[in-house]
DNA sequence: CTAACAATGTTAAATAAATAACAAAAAACT
DNA sequence: AGTTTTTTGTTATTTATTTAACATTGTTAG
């Protein structure tokens, strides 16, 4: 397999999550069309993202959601599991840490990171909070590889410096200041105001069409 | 002008807030290659958006920063403001209040919604919270147009049905769980569990590749 | 037993987006 | 004045992604 497209890696994260839904509920096979209707994409998509991953389903039957989820993970997980921190306890950072709890996960947020004395100490859903000057030190102690910034925008810049100093190799920004990183730093940013301002420009396109 | 990339869109908004804050600092024009290294990109593909919405800037002096914002303001934001709610005042929910309070903005968040009693009636940022009973009434009489979902992924299906049937016309929807809408509902997903998973794909990559 | 059907898998075409190439012109320098 | 430089604006090319077309093959129904 060479280049998997990242909206496809994008896409197969989203089907493994579907998938285990299925899994739960005691379904033991499913078709390209019912993927596709969950994740409001045609059929075809479906069938070639699996195609791309090399997976092969059967004839009418559709796909083994207990083979696939397994693949999808062979695919983009690693083996030993990546440890995760969140830099900033704020609204966002406990957002998060919330949404990953029990989530039996290859990913595990091990620490999260904050300046405010009365957070510091603590322990929320099991992960405990250091205070930002022992970043360094926790990152490299945990040999944590991913950081998720959820700090202040004013933040974001010196945050980052230091989580690359300390070794990190991909950074989640949801700040909305972009940062800057080394090429060997993999960096996905995320900005919700963009978001929220990109609905509402359909939101206005649409009405403007229907007048 | 007919139609503007999604990616455009998206840029011009961050554009924007960037040219804000040169605004803030006083500074009159900016060049492309300023605003593509804020951004991480070209400034080619700076050059060829603002051509796309028709802007022109001055030669060897750049863009005027005042005019540039209004134009993308022309653009991407309705005239009159549109009011957004947020359903689910869990830590997401507050986030976002948090986020978008002092900023002036044409896109005003003017309730929020949960069923917890303890924080029905209560105001955050100056955003009252409401019961969601009262969902389809609130949206109504305050002309709500957006609503931002930040349920748990449970209630994601129903709280949907109920903002559709309000006659929300665009949403934003953050919880895990995929939605359905009707075609005349513009609907945005993002999911932060697989931009994680994105990210821990391309750090293992890159971990290979080393190797 | 054969025809119709329903599903997958793959190649080909179309669309969307990013990048490159380059023309034009104001400013700066000699 | 002429040349170089810098920066914009536009067209052309390339790359990425999605969609369409279609071949294939078990399965079901007559």
């Amino acid at each position: 397999m060479k280049h998997l497209p990242h909206k496809t890696i994008e896409r197969l994260s989203q089907y493994r999550r579907a998938l285990l839904i299925c899994l739960d509920k005691g379904q033991t096979h499913i078709y390209s069309h019912e993927i596709a209707r969950i994740q409001h994409i045609t059929a075809v998509q479906v069938r070639r993202d699996l195609m791309l991953i090399g997976y092969t389903g059967t004839l009418r039957k559709g796909y083994n959601v207990k083979e696939l989820i397994d693949l999808i993970g062979e695919i983009i997980d690693s083996q030993e599991g990546i440890n995760v921190a969140i830099i900033g306890m704020g609204n966002l950072g406990r957002a998060l840490i919330n949404y990953f709890s029990g989530k039996r996960s290859h990913l595990k947020i091990v620490a999260s990171f904050d300046i405010n004395p009365d957070k510091i100490g603590n322990s929320m859903s099991g992960v405990p909070c250091y205070s930002s000057e022992e970043m360094d030190k926790v990152i490299k102690e945990k040999d944590i590889r991913i950081g998720i910034m959820t700090v202040p925008a004013e933040f974001a810049s010196q945050t980052t410096d230091a989580l690359v100093k300390a070794g990190i190799k991909g950074i989640l920004n949801y700040t909305p200041k972009p940062v800057t990183v080394p090429k060997e730093v993999y960096l996905e940013e995320y900005d919700m105001i963009t978001s929220l301002e990109k609905v509402a420009f359909y939101v206005k396109l649409n009405e403007k069409e229907e007048a």
